[in-house]
DNA sequence: GAAAGTCACGAAAACGTTTGCGTGTTAAAA
DNA sequence: TTTTAACACGCAAACGTTTTCGTGACTTTC
């Protein structure tokens, strides 16, 4: 019914002036005790509150920051946003969600819209397409507009912010390491087309841990998908390729996936082409998300701290939103989450 | 560097005023067909764009929606979210998210925070402590300050607002006839204590399909768990509940869970005592996740259509703001969303 | 009793827009 | 030539704050 009371509101109400009904509400001592003690009565009784907008523009600060993901039903993703949000609320920020849907067009438009006062800065993750065209002028331009940005997990070099990537290579290597001092000799990889700098620093991973252990890489060990489809799409396919390349090399008794999914399709196929999980084939798998967890045997993962990528990413925004910009000593910073290997019972 | 350039500056750049900058950005007839261009073109070149927080003030209207959700690292929650930001950015929106971790105070203070003219209206689901409480002074407050406010899935008849909710009582009940025409005669219910209407709802249809097939229901046949505990914390206890009830009644061949973890569970420890699915024993759940569609055998689910509600409750929701406020003629609509069995590998 | 100081408050500008209305200049109609 | 109309633009208010500065009324001080 009635609308939210103003100051304009309050200040007719009691005769007095919206200046002294804005400082007494402070309890500036340029107000006289009566006065603030009958503003602050009314406004408590009409439950005033500033005006968020108001204040924002006068301030030219939004309390707010947005977040730009390329998809939101995803563990991960969804982890990230978790952690964003509970230390931007405990810095008194809200959070603005965009979806770019893995689409460079709708990345550009999202940030667009969010950029024009909107947001005091950028948390995002690039889409597969900004990825693949490697176009990025829409991140220059908001920064040569004074608007932070905090990349994260899916970065490229060429940009210069801070960051906030998982340790894929070591986290890559670490499994590696694990399939091999569990006695594996033969270790596939899944993984996706190298597009994404993610994927290939998992390869490299895996490269440097079987050549460390004196185990020559074979390529036909190396499967790599194409993800441009969605999951769901290729899953099939995923695991016809999968159940063609434990045929062509029987010898195969570990695997590491580069997600959550193709660990879980190595595990079905194995399983329906009776082989056990872990006795003749070890599997491990990146990103520790629901599946993994829930998935009978369970799986081993490299997990991300995906929550904590979102609140180091938040804290080095804010950070960045609250000092004084100091002209052109600018620097950035890339923080490296380090993976944690879980281990279930997908091996040994 | 430069901060984004502002009407004034064209203004006092090409030595006219604001409002004929104003006016010829949009094509105002007002305005000389020369200073539009001439206008126009600076205005392209510093690639100028309207402040929105100043639109918002001045226009009272922030072309923003406030979603409050329990939890976002969950598939239902996320899909929801997913479908409310399809519709609001085509309808030119932007999504700000506040999450209440099934908290009351925390629902209360996002709800505040955000409720001070950031956004135009709520779309949210309640907080199990809030349902526990039953203390509803913020949605009502809210609303009456003339804020919509739109529920989704958790909902309580309480509360005087457009709600989408989906048809649980009917889910249930067709989930149920379905393993009765799977002949299916001992049908174990796990389910979680009644303070959630849903949860009540799926009971009850859970009772009428069974009733309705002359199937006198057992107490002993239905498990309720806890659940005010994380999913993660109460798995064991979960596991081992259901076990005990798998002991005592031999003769169970189906199970209706009100989730996908239960069901899972249900699974896992029918496997374990050598029981095959769906052979001896046929498992249907709730909500169709990401869980659901991976496990082995996969699961027979009740889809929710999380994004559909998303988008209707979005739908709804911007409907009510954009209609002008027509006094006390104010009505409310419930529009529930129908339930689909997805048949997969743990129904016959 | 005059000068100085304190107190309590109001006016106004600013943040960046939009828009109704007023106004000076020129062109068309009488 | 005078009246009217069209044109092209500027002024100012409004949205809801905060904050600097100014000012009138007392009070203190010498």
């Amino acid at each position: 019914m009635r609308r939210k009371i103003t100051l304009k509101q309050i200040a007719r109400e009691l005769d007095v002036s919206i200046s002294t009904v804005s400082k007494a509400l402070k309890n500036s001592k340029e107000i006289s005790a009566d006065t603030i003690q009958k503003v602050q009565a009314f406004a408590k009784l009409y439950n005033y509150r500033p005006n968020n907008i108001a204040l924002s523009l006068k301030n030219r600060k939004t309390n707010t920051i947005g977040i730009i993901i390329p998809e939101i039903v995803h563990h991960f993703f969804s982890k990230v946003i978790r952690g964003v949000e509970l230390v931007a609320n405990k810095r008194g920020y809200n959070v603005i969600i965009g979806l770019s849907n893995e689409s460079f067009s709708k990345e550009v438009i999202n940030m667009e819209m969010l950029a024009n006062g909107s947001i005091d800065g950028f948390i995002l993750s690039m889409s597969k397409e900004t990825l693949l065209q490697q176009d990025y002028h829409h991140y220059n331009e908001t920064m040569n507009q004074g608007m932070p940005i905090v990349m994260f997990d899916r970065v490229v070099s060429d940009i210069k912010c801070d960051k906030v990537i998982v340790d894929d290579f070591n986290g890559a290597k670490n499994a590696v390491e694990k399939l091999i001092s569990n006695q594996c000799k033969h270790i596939a990889l899944i993984t996706t087309k190298d597009y994404v700098s993610v994927g290939r620093l998992r390869t490299q991973g895996y490269l440097e841990a079987l050549e460390e252990n004196k185990i020559t890489p074979q390529a036909e060990l190396i499967l790599k998908m194409d993800d441009t489809l969605d999951y769901e799409v290729h899953l099939e396919k995923l695991e016809a390729e999968i159940e063609q390349l434990f045929k062509a090399h029987k010898n195969i008794d570990g695997v590491f996936a580069v997600n959550e999914l193709y660990a879980l399709s190595a595990m079905k196929v194995a399983r329906r082409m009776g082989l056990n999980v872990p006795n003749d084939i070890q599997v491990i798998g990146f990103t520790d998300g629901v599946l993994s967890k829930h998935a009978t045997p369970s799986l081993t993962t490299v997990s991300q701290h995906a929550q904590l990528m979102g609140e180091r990413a938040a804290d080095l925004l804010i950070d960045k939103i609250e000092t004084e910009f100091n002209a052109e000593e600018e620097h950035f910073q890339t923080v490296v989450i380090n993976t944690e290997l879980v281990e279930r019972e997908s091996t040994k």
